[in-house]
DNA sequence: TCCTATACGTTGTATATACAATTATATACA
DNA sequence: TGTATATAATTGTATATACAACGTATAGGA
């Protein structure tokens, strides 16, 4: 409940920008293997998401142009997802907003945020 | 995310059960002011989330005949939910299994529960 | 070579959420 | 009294998620 509420602040300061929060994830995963193209299971395990919801994802970004889809020539099963310039302009508006906002949002101390780090890393087991 | 892991082995184990995690999470809601009934603005701000997603639910819900829905005579725009024998039920043979199986999954000492939802209180402001 | 198992992705259905617009009722106050 | 405002809930649209069923493509073994 609570994670929803701060991912809810992030998605309303990224609304303007025309993606969610999810999408922006999306692309900062491709932006992590730039210029290496990632398949959709790499973007799915990122997520710890499923594929046929990355598919999805993906598709939005593609019809705003901020990610480009080729079928693998090496392996046909494979589709290779690649972050556009535009999409790489886009996050390098977007990083210095949405790092300022998390930080003011959850109005925690360093000390305080790393320690729930280290809780919710205990969590995921 | 990680709220999100947690979240969906939660909805794995109430699966077989025919209820979703929100859905019973309503009906603790309910039982928490049982026998008095309860409106959608309060079940909607005890779950941090809209009327329009209580509505939603607690309509799932009487589908079920976990819940009954009566307007309020006093205020008419209000809408009475109250929680069903069945539904209360329901609740008793869910709550040692939903407990038992969240103190495994999150692997934490009580210690750290605590801390944890002292966090989790500070970011909610 | 052929057959089976696995890998990669897509699509359909159900769940939940946020936000905006709308309806209906109640309250405040000029 | 009559009008404006606030409250309570509903409905429509868009977002995302999980799960299951399905369609290809690849790999491995008989």
């Amino acid at each position: 409940m609570t994670a929803d509420r701060l991912s809810n602040e992030t998605n309303a300061i990224l609304k303007p920008f025309g993606i969610s929060k999810e999408q922006y994830n999306v692309l900062r995963i491709l932006r992590g293997q730039y210029p290496k193209p990632s398949t959709l299971s790499l973007i799915a395990d990122r997520m710890i998401s499923k594929t046929s919801n990355a598919t999805r994802l993906v598709e939005k970004l593609r019809k705003k142009k901020l990610v480009e889809r080729t079928q693998c020539e090496k392996n046909r099963r494979r589709v290779d997802i690649l972050v556009t310039k535009q999409g790489i302009a886009l996050l390098e508006e977007l990083d210095p907003i949405v790092h300022a906002s998390n930080r003011q949002m959850r109005n925690l101390t360093v000390k305080e945020t790393k320690e729930l780090n280290r809780l919710l890393d205990r969590m995921r087991g």
